[in-house]
DNA sequence: ACAAGTACGGCTGAATTTATCCGTACCGGG
DNA sequence: CCCGGTACGGATAAATTCAGCCGTACTTGT
């Protein structure tokens, strides 16, 4: 889209594949709130206030590019725009849910040392 | 290091903690072969010949400031390096497994989505 | 008419990460 | 002596992601 890749991405392993789908500043947290039941990109973005919607935005697309997300837009008056994870997109929820829980269980001991 | 950041990182959530850890396009895969007892740099790199071994180098680094890698030096002749993981970065090991196993068990799915 | 809310996206530059190039230092073998 | 292997790291370029500014379009309410 906004930028075309050069260097071909590494396929070779599960990390990788997982890294390309969910590397990105907010695309966890924007997965992990439409899970949640926060849907529209406006509620999201009221949801992380230090996120750009221009951020946002990319990277929502980006995440229906990968069928993580589907998109769906209401053709009522006033607009309306309606995020939902895709079947795919569920199966994330448990490993986001494990690394979500492994920073907090650590919390006290990183932020000491990411601090330093 | 190398670079000082000049946005603060967002500790506001667990999956950004990890994500300051395990961010870093080899990082994961370096945890993930000293896990499995490839633990000296030069192993390292022929074992992902694919990254340079100056990248290799300085994610090796960052992870043990941030607690998950010890390095010990021999003082033997010839030279000799070993990493080890921490007990932190034990506790890095399911969370691994668990994206990684994410990605294998969708490597169609994705490999299409992706190359798309 | 005007302000505010919804959503989308081009353009640009800053921030950050990754890659390349090169040089240091030590040791051992041919 | 020269080559190759071990390991470390400065300087710099290339690649990529993130952020900010602004403009479009439509609707509702004042």
């Amino acid at each position: 889209m906004t930028y075309q890749k050069k260097i071909p991405v590494s396929l070779d392993c599960g990390l990788h594949l997982f890294m390309e789908v969910v590397n990105g500043k907010w695309k966890a947290n924007l997965i992990w709130s439409v899970y949640s039941g926060i849907k529209r990109p406006g509620e999201l973005q009221r949801n992380m206030p230090k996120a750009s919607r221009r951020v946002l935005d990319t990277q929502l697309k980006q995440l229906v590019q990968h069928g993580i997300l589907s998109k769906t837009t209401y053709d009522e008056l006033p607009f309306k725009v309606e995020y939902e994870l895709t079947s795919l997109g569920a199966t994330l929820i448990p490993a986001i849910t494990c690394i979500a829980q492994w920073g907090e269980d650590h919390r006290l001991e990183l932020e000491k040392i990411i601090t330093a």
